[in-house]
DNA sequence: ATTCATGCAAAATGTTTGCAGCTGT
DNA sequence: ACAGCTGCAAACATTTTGCATGAAT
């Protein structure tokens, strides 16, 4: 389910009310906070360490497992996205909306990565994540090769 | 990463043996257990667990943190590829070589992963790396979601 | 009033490390 | 003989859980 629009902040808030709302669970003061912190939060790819160290300062009070729990939830009504790097502690993100996906061309040559935007691939996944009865939030496309300086210092 | 071949299991010993030459290790019967292990492992993306529970079959002897170590040294000689999702434990596939293909379904939140080829990725990396002057020799796509039992699960 | 959420601490999980003895070079 | 490896258990780090109290519906 890629949401189909730009979303704002309050597209997200609304997200959530009618997820707890749905599941009948409730809002309370910590959610808010943490939802505001962490979709304000400008480096994305937040450790649970990170997000709960900023929190402390505004909300001393605030538990681990709180933020835990919180993100966990986010993570259920498909708001944020967690990934995992080899350091062992898990990384949470906002989900990416359409139109807002990172793809990377990267040179084996000499380590330039160039960004580039797309369209089609979402199409793609649509089609295959159909096929597979999944819900895909979320992608990662990378290629690999060599870029035209890297080439042409091959070939001479 | 990217091996110019198509590489049979003797080509990666042979890797791994240089490797352990040139760093001055030592081949050990465990280490070659392990290997053999490993890359016949039919089911990719294993955790530690499933190999090792594989391994003590054959020797029950063998420790866990064996199997630790050995896959970090496979990982540090590029013969193999720790991936982790959302559950919490690494997964361990022998890294791929050109040709073989690589694209995923990933289930972030059970850990299933579905693998997947596809043609048309081919072409449109060429478009882009024609716009970009790009030589594309290989690529990465992962589509991350939810797989429909996790769906299922949530929507309850 | 009921149900859910919180904060704390304890428990659980996955992974790494220290060490004594063993193995490969 | 030396340097590195193994298996075990203990240590470690992150994440989850149980429970009594507090807050939202």
């Amino acid at each position: 389910m890629l949401i189909s629009k730009a979303t704002p902040k309050s597209e997200r808030k609304k997200a959530l009310d009618e997820y707890i709302l749905k599941k009948r669970l409730k809002s309370t003061k910590q959610r808010d906070i943490i939802f505001e912190e962490f979709f304000n939060y400008p480096g994305h790819h937040v450790t649970v360490e990170e997000l709960y160290e900023k929190l402390k300062k505004q909300s001393p009070k605030i538990g681990y497992a709180t933020v835990y729990r919180t993100l966990k939830l986010f993570k259920e009504c498909r708001l944020a996205f967690e990934r995992n790097f080899g350091d062992g502690r898990a990384r949470y993100e906002p989900v990416k909306f359409e139109g807002e996906h990172h793809d990377h061309l990267i040179c084996i040559g000499c380590g330039r990565i160039i960004e580039f935007a797309n369209s089609r691939i979402e199409q793609y996944s649509r089609e295959v994540a159909k096929l597979n009865d999944f819900e895909v939030l979320n992608h990662k496309l990378e290629l690999y090769g060599y870029c035209s300086s890297c080439t042409r210092k091959r070939d001479k």
